[in-house]
DNA sequence: ACAAAAGTGTTCCGCATACACCCATGC
DNA sequence: GCATGGGTGTATGCGGAACACTTTTGT
C-alpha cells in the first residue's frame, strides 16, 4: 500500500437505469466487507477510479462495458460529487482503500446516467458480476452518497426525456404497442398519464410508424404494433 | 518541483457572467508566459486546483471570493471537463506546471457558473487582480478548453433562468424599469423579445411590485420603477 | 415641433386537460 | 356472456406569438 496521496482521486459512477418491459430498475453492485461491527453487505453504484490519461466519458463507457457488455448507448454525465463528507463513513473508507490499494484522502466522483433495456442476456451477465437489477422503490441505504446520486440521476433522466424522447425507444422492443410506451412513461415519471390525451399525442408523432402487425393470443382485443423511426425523428429535430 | 503524480488533479473553473446594466460580460484572467515562440499573453477563466478536504462547491466559492470579494450568489456546478486532451497545448502544460509547482499528468475541472451584477467597486477590484470583464462577442481563443466551458455555461444559464428567473434580479438595481429587465433578457438569450408580450407577462407577475417612483431627467416619457419581491416569489414557487 | 422611449389590447393558434363509451378477443 | 384491455372525440382554458398606435417628456 502506497503512502497517502495529497491529491484527490477521481472516479466515475454510473446510475444505470434498466427497463425490463414492466418496471424501471437500477443496476447495483453488492459490496461486502469487514467493519468494526463485523461483516456487512450493502449495495453501491457501479463505478471505477479513472485510469491515467482516460477521458471521463471513456471511463464511464468502460465501466458500463465491463459490467454489462453494452456499448453505444445513451450515457450522460450529469453532475460531480466532491464533498469530503461523502466518504466519511468508516466502512466506506476501509472499502475504498482495499479496492484501490492505497490510502485515500478523498475521492471525487463524476456521475453518469444511462438508460438501457434489460434483455435476457443482460440479466445473466449482470448476475455473473454480482450486479443486480433492483427496483427503485426497494433500494435501501447505499454506499457513499449513492442514494443522492441515484436521486439526481433520476431527475436528470426525466428532464432529458422531456426534451429528447429518443432514449425511451431504446428501452422498448423494436415493435411495441402504445400501451407499452405509455407504461414506460408512467414508470419513468412515477405518475399515471391520461390514456386519451396520450393517444392523441402519440398518433400525432410522425416518427411513430404504425405497422400492420398486431398482438397474438392476448385475452382481449389485440393491440397494434408501432416502430420508432429515428431518421424521421432526426429530420424534424434540427 | 515534485515528481509526476499518477493521480489526476482536480480544479474548479468559474464562468462568471456579469451584467453592467447594458451588456453581459464574462470575467477572464490575463495569463502571460513563455513558450517556444516567445512570450505570449492570453485569457483564461478564473479557477484553482482544489485544496485537500475542500468541498467542490466551497472551492468554487473560494475562487469567486478571492477574485471578486463576493459571496452568497447564484453559483452552480454545471459540468465536469476531463478529457486528457484539454491540456494538450504545450503552452497550457508549461503554465500549469508553473502555477501548481508540480509536474502535471492531467487535470480534471469541475465547471461552475455565476451571474453577478457589475458594480463600481467590482470593476476596480477585478482590475487589481488582472481580471477583466470581457464582452462575450470579443473573447478570442482562451486557454485550455475554456471556450467550450464558456459556451456550456451560457447554455446552462439560459436553461436555469427559464426555470427560475430569480437570478435575473440579482443583476439589476433594486429599483428597475421594465425596459431594463427586458434588455437583460435580450442580452442573456441573445435575441429580441416582443415588447407587448413581454409587458403582458411582466405585469402578470405578482412578485414584481410597481413603485410610485419614476425615472428623472430622461429625454422622453419617464418609466416607472419596479422591485422584485423575493418573499412573494418563494411563496408561489414551492 | 420633433425625437425618443413608455405604455397598452386583440386576435389567433397550439397544446394540455378533463372526461366516457363501444369494440374485439379469449376464456 | 363476461372480463380484459384496445381504441377513440369534444369542449375548455391557458399561454405564446403576431401585430401598431397614442402618450409623455426633454430639447
Amino acid at each position: 500500500m502506497q503512502e497517502t496521496s495529497l491529491y484527490p482521486h477521481v472516479s466515475v459512477d454510473c446510475a444505470i437505469f434498466g427497463f425490463d418491459g414492466e418496471q424501471l430498475k437500477i443496476l447495483l453492485i453488492t459490496r461486502t466487507g469487514e467493519s468494526e461491527e463485523g461483516r456487512y453487505s450493502d449495495m453501491k453504484l457501479p463505478g471505477s477510479v479513472i485510469y491515467e490519461s482516460e477521458n471521463l466519458d471513456d471511463a464511464a463507457y468502460r465501466v458500463l462495458y465491463e459490467l454489462t457488455g453494452i456499448k453505444n448507448i445513451y450515457l450522460q454525465q450529469f453532475r460531480s460529487f466532491g464533498s469530503p463528507d461523502r466518504t466519511k463513513h468508516p466502512r466506506d473508507i476501509v472499502w475504498l482503500e482495499n479496492a484501490i490499494h492505497m490510502k485515500i484522502g478523498r475521492i471525487i466522483t463524476v456521475a453518469y446516467v444511462a438508460l438501457i433495456k434489460i434483455n435476457q442476456k443482460l440479466r445473466g451477465f449482470a448476475d455473473g458480476y454480482e450486479a443486480h437489477w433492483c427496483n427503485l422503490s426497494e433500494i435501501g441505504q447505499l454506499a457513499f452518497d449513492h442514494n443522492e446520486v441515484v436521486e439526481g440521476a433520476l431527475n436528470y433522466v426525466r428532464k432529458k426525456i422531456e426534451e429528447d424522447p429518443t432514449g425511451m425507444y431504446e428501452l422498448l422492443p423494436k415493435k411495441f404497442t402504445e400501451a407499452e410506451l405509455r407504461n414506460l412513461h408512467e414508470v419513468i415519471f412515477g405518475e399515471k398519464v391520461d390514456i386519451r390525451n396520450f393517444h392523441k399525442k402519440f398518433i400525432s408523432l410522425n416518427y411513430i410508424i404504425p405497422l400492420e402487425e398486431k398482438q397474438q393470443n392476448v385475452a382481449h382485443r389485440a393491440a397494434r404494433y408501432y416502430r420508432f423511426d429515428k431518421i424521421i425523428y432526426n429530420k424534424s429535430h434540427r
